[in-house]
DNA sequence: GGCCGCATGTAATCTGTTACATGATTCT
DNA sequence: AGAATCATGTAACAGATTACATGCGGCC
């Protein structure tokens, strides 16, 4: 089935309009957007996309230039247009995921609007609160007893917590934005 | 030179006494302790320490058993022992390592007692607030012009500043335990 | 009899990084 | 003249994950 990992983030940039591998890789390379938060060589790019339309979720078209290197143009199939749908809205389910997996399913959200935008978000508080229920409860029967452990629990706890309040953050600038 | 990598932390359970692999597997085994935080599937394990043997900071001497199959034990050796030290004194550069590298580090600061344990907070309280400023100087012009790269720094400085709140936190359990 | 624990790994696979190759064009 | 830009990749290596191999002893 689908393994459903951060590659499919690639498929978002061709949501609007089919483009090739280098200029994406000018996308990525800007320290703005989601170049602020993803990092990818130009070899493993390739090697992405040409992985990409081997298990069919993008074809491609070779567009010919005058003077330049010809392009190599991906479009999104269908499949490849759920697959990154399903991506971008599925919340993620490990803390360690926030840094890359989930600012980029941000980054696109708010690209394609404010309801989807809002969808995640709240998806993720979601599962937010029920990582910070779970901490919760493990936590305080260790406090004298394992100190190192409740310190990870307090660590974990104040990173999600942390989280949180950035989402409302988030909801705030949305709404900021919409008016 | 040293790339000072996550394999060094192994070096930190031959610190006492010397071990064989399988010994350090249960140990990460457990969800407590250094197990709560690092995950090391048996294969990787063996490997890390055949290359920590390569490199050398340990050497191996078998230990026969009557019933058992023998053990190859590991101690450290001057080198080893110094490239722990350098390890685990040394605050991590980069958030993304904060779940895994610090959390390990400080583990083994605190079995070291709380002078050392301590200094590696401060020097890494240090680091933080370095990071912290620098965000907050990117940040005030991004608000109305790229709203995306706000958010992304404001992010990033809320989990910095969990992180700041924890070593508080930490500091305040240690010097709890010393009365 | 069959499975779990002890204790060591090897092999295959996947992913990512580093370095290099090509060949025309435009900028300095 | 030399460097950077455009646009594609390949090759070699490093790292981690998954699965499998071995062989004995004790437990149910």
């Amino acid at each position: 089935m689908l393994p459903l990992s951060t590659e499919f983030a690639l498929l978002g940039f061709l949501r609007r309009q089919s483009m090739h591998g280098y200029e994406i890789h000018q996308q990525l390379s800007d320290t703005t957007g989601l170049g602020l938060v993803w990092r990818l060589k130009q070899s493993q790019l390739y090697a992405l996309l040409a992985k990409l339309e081997r298990e069919g979720y993008v074809t491609t078209t070779v567009e010919y230039q005058d003077t330049r290197p010809p392009r190599k143009m991906f479009e999104l199939t269908e499949a490849g247009r759920q697959a990154f749908l399903e991506w971008m809205e599925r919340p993620v389910p490990q803390g360690r995921k926030l840094r890359l997996d989930f600012l980029a399913k941000f980054y696109f959200a708010q690209l394609e609007g404010p309801e989807v935008a809002l969808r995640l978000i709240e998806g993720q508080r979601v599962v937010c609160r029920d990582w910070l229920r779970q901490q919760t409860e493990e936590t305080d029967l260790l406090r004298q007893s394992r100190p190192y452990d409740w310190l990870v629990h307090k660590f974990r706890m104040g990173q999600i917590e942390a989280m949180l309040a950035w989402l409302d953050t988030c909801q705030e600038a949305l709404a900021m934005a919409a008016t």
